[in-house]
DNA sequence: CGTACTTACCCCCCAAAGGGGGTTTTTAAT
DNA sequence: ATTAAAAACCCCCTTTGGGGGGTAAGTACG
């Protein structure tokens, strides 16, 4: 038997979902938690073959704590569980150690086969990801490290110059990024940029 | 006994709800639709006393959604169900005529109260949403429907020119929108005023 | 009747962004 | 060893944005 841990800020949501993976008889739910500092009292006691792990959790980054988790608990399998549907997460959450992705409309067979995959060390993306992440799409942008943070800084409102102060680069070298972020993302100007950025969660 | 229709697109969410309402003896769910148009079709059979509404529906806006239900049936209470815990949202969806407001990580008693309550014709906003609405912040803006316009066409990447074209004003009119929509919400540039509109849903 | 808000308009001035053209070094992959 | 990409840098020029000051009509509400 699978044994799994959910963590789920929706009570709802983790009510319903734990018992629908119980009843499957395939896996057992062995804790929930409803928020990463939750979980990290937990997770060593529990250790569960699959992670549930919801992206948009109250107190951190749903992609920051799968590096946590992954990076203390390497042999459980994180299966991301979210209602983001964005390349540029799903990209990061695998890039971060998660062995699967599941979007929350999916139908409820798709969550235990996905859990079955990835307890058996497999990877498992659900359809509407599996075809979003192969269909080769204008919006499956893929930025740099470094475009990312200066992404970032744009949007938080920063001019070249204090970018430039703020990370000992030329304001020159800045302005070059920004053309090509302008450039890359097909946006007309900063608003556009910013708009992009959040809309697909880039940043 | 309280008749009850849900019409949310995450599938493991509404399996789970329609249980907790079923088991709670106030009410029954006589009708599940996971999406705008699936809802138009059936709603009229259903005529259910309280409509659980989730803001975040794939087709179509919650906002315009709920007005379209209210109406066409004028005494079908709605109860927006919803992760968005966004001042804006909860007013647009209030001022069209949703009676209530819960957030998808309320406890399960706040779903069964919010029920009973607005199918007694009264209002229910649940624990967090009530603090959220009560408490003045600086974070709860509201914005005119013309400087929602303006914020609209801003972070679409529109120039005042290109604005003042679009909507028969003078340039030097939309620079002034401009000038205060940065005042109001704060932002140092375009590109935070864009930021915040999207974070705070704004637009 | 007054007050507050929305909508609409105008001036000057300079900082910042955006379009165009480039170069070089380092790093990673094949 | 070659290619490709990322990262860093530079100059010229025009358009747009943002800071500062305003004015004034319409309307909603008590």
């Amino acid at each position: 038997m699978i044994s799994v841990a959910i963590i789920d800020d929706h009570k709802i949501l983790t009510e319903g979902l734990a018992n629908l993976i119980d009843e499957s008889g395939i896996a057992t739910v062995i804790g929930v938690a409803h928020s990463a500092a939750d979980c990290r009292l937990s997770l060593g006691f529990w250790r569960p073959d699959v992670l549930l792990l919801d992206v948009g959790l109250p107190d951190v980054s749903g992609v920051d704590f799968c590096r946590e988790v992954k990076a203390q608990f390497p042999e459980i399998n994180v299966l991301a569980l979210t209602t983001h549907n964005e390349y540029a997460i799903v990209r990061q959450m695998l890039d971060n150690g998660a062995s699967g992705y599941l979007v929350k409309n999916a139908m409820a067979d798709e969550v235990l086969a996905g859990i079955a995959a990835v307890a058996a060390g497999r990877t498992f993306l659900c359809h509407e990801i599996d075809l979003l992440m192969k269909k080769p799409s204008s919006k499956n942008i893929w930025l740099s490290p470094r475009e990312r943070e200066l992404l970032r800084l744009i949007s938080e409102g920063l001019t070249n110059g204090e970018i430039a102060e703020q990370i000992f680069l030329s304001p020159e070298t800045i302005k070059g990024y920004r053309k090509n972020l302008l450039l890359k993302l097909g946006a007309k100007n900063t608003a556009v940029l910013v708009k992009m950025a959040l809309e697909q969660k880039l940043i």
